[in-house]
DNA sequence: CTGTATGCAAAACTTTTGCAATCAA
DNA sequence: TTGATTGCAAAAGTTTTGCATACAG
């Protein structure tokens, strides 16, 4: 049965969570974290960061280059990431046609991570070519 | 101008990478690579993909759920990843829409990442349903 | 010859685990 | 009370780095 139990550790991570739209990963949110509550150690943050995934309250998202990083945003949507900065944004989610051939497979969902430039690098490269 | 040379180690790593279908972990590759040629080092291995991710002879792969991959194929295609074992294969590319909101991000690609059931997978649960 | 590339060993990280103490229910 | 949860420290695993040597061009 295992019933689970609320801790004030608990409710401090899933806030800080939420609270940075950066998604994060493990190490910073455990940095952000320790900020302000020097007592939480990292083990529990990276406990609990499992326990919420398989909850659902919390989504991992692994994009190229980097370790996993972690979404307190649970709606079904995808991510932009910036070629030039690595910044994550979430954008809406998007219809995808399956393909023709799947490998045999069959597909029981997907997501799409877009690449791209963030407003600031935009900026940024603007500025550097004109 | 650090001319690139060719080393025999640069084709053995290749080589083998190609030949795998699997998209190998670095350390996969690596496994592989030393049951032949022990006197390849484990560091040559993660240089050497480095350089030829640089390169674009090889892709990086990030799939939820392990560590990143590596793809002797840089032809555009998208990956499907069996949810129950974990194995991947290369689907066809399939074209995808814009999303209307990018959160002020200019777009400059993405891949689709499809999870599923594969041929093993599906039968294995047939079995134990039916 | 020159300096890139390699192998080795150590370092740097990230994530996991064992265990005694703590504390939510 | 009692067993899930925590913090600590150590372990495990992956990737990177410093450096002397080897070798491609």
């Amino acid at each position: 049965m295992t019933a689970k139990r609320n801790t004030p550790q608990k409710g401090i991570i899933l806030d800080t969570l939420c609270r940075m739209r950066s998604h994060p990963t493990a190490g910073e949110l455990y940095e952000e974290i320790h900020r302000l509550h020097p007592s939480i150690s990292r083990s529990t943050v990276y406990r609990v960061l499992g326990q919420m995934e398989e909850d659902g309250l919390v989504m991992r998202v692994c994009l190229m280059g980097s370790d996993d990083r972690f979404d307190g945003n649970v709606i079904r949507h995808n991510h932009i990431r910036c070629c030039r900065c690595g910044a994550v944004a979430d954008i809406p989610w998007v219809e995808v046609a399956h393909p023709c051939d799947t490998a045999g497979y069959e597909i029981t969902g997907y997501t799409v991570e877009y690449t791209g430039l963030c407003p600031a690098c935009r900026k940024a490269q603007a500025k550097q070519i004109g």
